[in-house]
DNA sequence: ACCTATTAATAAGG
DNA sequence: TCCTTATTAATAGGT
């Protein structure tokens, strides 16, 4: 508005506009303080430069003004970005408890399914057959009962049928024998 | 700065300063105007008149420009408050993931443990009984074919025993009626 | 950063 | 609040 009045639109040349929004910046200050001196009003004013940084002005208690403003619209992140980066801490801890609770899940799961079993050692794989055998017998204790059961079962059985051979043999020793004594002396006692 | 240049000072006047707050505020806002424009700046002018009343300008949406203002003012919270809140969210996240990968973990050894089978249906039980069956075969292949051998041989042995017990029973009435048949002579055949 | 011609802003008054 | 106008302030373009 000087020496050749100019438009009110973007000034293309990058040199001439730094130095326009140095001193233009510099006049919008200085009105905005004058403004809040001489009318006793709170003047803010805030500037983004092309490039993204601040400028700003305050009339004394604005500027706590916006920075509530500010602290609101960031809301608990200011106040609370300390607990904020131990709560991320506590995350990362939970999360290596988790890593490890799953790799040591895995691992068991494998050996309980008889994978992986090639680096085991003998105590090992024992101990891996014994879970297993463990986990068997739970599930398949019905099973496995009815099978001991049976076997329990056969054993009785044949005891049972020894006892009963054994009584035979000696019932068909005896008649024998009585048989012959009665046939040699007459009838055996055991008859009457 | 006119007719008698003005000092920087609350204009005591209340009428002067009434319209003097009124001129230059309109002269504030368009000065902000001018630089957003020209200079390709965001600019904003917040005004609190002395009664409270706000009046204020920018150049694009002022909640954003005072957003920005209050993130700029928060410092690094600014850089890392939004990648912050990314980061744990992306944390989370994991965690869910990791929280079920864990459950299924869980889920999954219990079975093959043999534990709370309650709620599992025939046909779980019966997968489950399956896939523990080939761990089982996988690490006890020997034991269990020695079970069964030892079931066989004992049925084997039950059938042996039966059919020699049939054999001394036979034995046994054959001795009787030869008996018999020799003391019928004398003897009447109501004994039998 | 400084200069300065020139326009813009505005104080005071109506 | 608007107009006028004298005067100062702001500043564009050059150095």
């Amino acid at each position: 508005m000087v020496r050749g009045k100019i438009q009110i639109k973007k000034i293309e040349n990058t040199t001439s506009r730094q130095v326009t929004f140095s001193k233009r910046r510099k006049g919008l200050f200085k009105k905005a303080h004058e403004l809040s001196v001489l009318c006793d009003a709170q003047v803010a004013a805030i500037i983004f430069s092309q490039k993204g940084r601040l400028y700003d002005f305050a009339s004394s208690d604005i500027q706590k003004t916006i920075k509530r403003y500010a602290e609101y619209k960031t809301e608990y992140f200011v106040a609370e970005s300390h607990p904020m980066e131990q709560y991320v801490q506590g995350l990362k801890k939970e999360m290596v408890t988790m890593v490890e609770k799953i790799e040591m899940l895995e691992v068991h799961n494998r050996k309980l399914m008889g994978q992986n079993l090639a680096s085991c050692s003998v105590k090992e794989l024992q101990e891996i057959a014994t879970q297993i055998e463990k986990s068997l017998h739970i599930v398949r204790s019905r099973k496995a009962k009815l099978y001991g059961d049976e076997i329990e079962k056969l054993k009785a059985k044949e005891r049972e049928l020894k006892d009963e051979r054994v009584r035979l043999f000696n019932i068909i020793i005896y008649i024998k024998e009585d048989v012959e004594t009665d046939l040699v002396i007459g009838f055996p006692k055991s008859r009457r």
